[in-house]
DNA sequence: TCACTTAATTAAGTTTCTGATATGTTCTCC
DNA sequence: GGAGAACATATCAGAAACTTAATTAAGTGA
């Protein structure tokens, strides 16, 4: 058999550090924070969560997310509703308007990302599409594994998140 | 000759965006900022900038970016000196304890994708080498393919950052 | 030389966070 | 079944990082 080139962790590091990146800095229609628009991905992706559960997936403080939520339900953007299998709980869902922001957010990234491929070679977009399961699967991986080395605290008093 | 599998940009939208959240929520060390990370590893990148660049690139109004390398020369990450071409500009630069920040935390994310990498199958890190160079020139066509469609102005007032 | 532009700073005000605390709900264990 | 621990959310004061607007200083050009 042929000899596989070996994979380039660091490289795949640089090369995901630069879509970071670019994604980043998408221009926002609306004014919406970061952590609100990640939180209301994780809404559009995954249905209704109670607020602890997404202060723990954006890792910023419940008292973030309580104001963040009464904000954008004052917006129309998300919903809140008692949990009926808990009634400390509440469950904060989604409003299509809310669901809307985050399709168009996408399909500005996959436009955008469609124009760059398109001035690829039919090889190159090949071999990005012959490796999209496995990078799928490394992401699942990581949702799987997460918490093994301890959820990490907040950061950033006055409210920003880190990148690069 | 076979025919390869075309590549659905709408998938690779979306791993991407999974990549990018991954990275995000990286736990920091130091309480840095998001824009203050990402203005630490332009400089360590690319070497000496002035405060325009800095904005136009991190799309944050140049007096944000006064106040944060103000911040950061205090801390002694980054240095201020005198444009010698320009007598107005002045060139921001990264220190050797500001680049240990910025290394630190590619190291950090290079160790936790090495640890998903291994627990993928021989033939997947295969397919995944084989896509990094295409992807990489994706980066690259991005790059030199910049302000085709105009600069956006600085977002949310208060000071995030958009994101997923 | 005088207006115009560009680069950086400063000041005041806004938004979004953290931290601490309060309130109501569920779970545990005697 | 009741007390107390644990949990889920809400509220409030203060801090941090932004924005806008105004200021100073240096280059540009008719």
């Amino acid at each position: 058999m042929p000899d596989l080139p070996e994979l380039s962790v660091a490289e795949l590091t640089h090369v995901l550090e630069d879509f970071t990146r670019m994604h980043i800095r998408l221009p926002a229609e609306r004014r919406l924070s970061f952590t609100t628009l990640s939180v209301l991905h994780t809404l559009a992706g995954g249905g209704p969560k109670r607020l602890t559960d997404l202060a723990a997936g954006e890792q910023v403080t419940q008292s973030a997310i309580t104001q963040m939520v009464t904000k954008l339900e004052r917006e129309g953007l998300v919903e809140r509703r008692p949990d009926p299998s808990d009634g400390r709980a509440v469950l904060v869902r989604v409003t299509a308007a809310g669901a809307a922001i985050v399709e168009g957010r996408r399909n500005e990234r996959t436009a955008r990302l469609a124009d760059l491929a398109a001035r690829l070679a039919p090889g190159e977009r090949a071999a990005i599409a012959a490796a999209l399961p496995a990078l799928a699967r490394m992401v699942e991986l990581h949702r799987t594994g997460e918490g093994v080395a301890g959820a990490d605290p907040p950061s950033t008093a006055g409210g920003h998140d880190d990148e690069p």
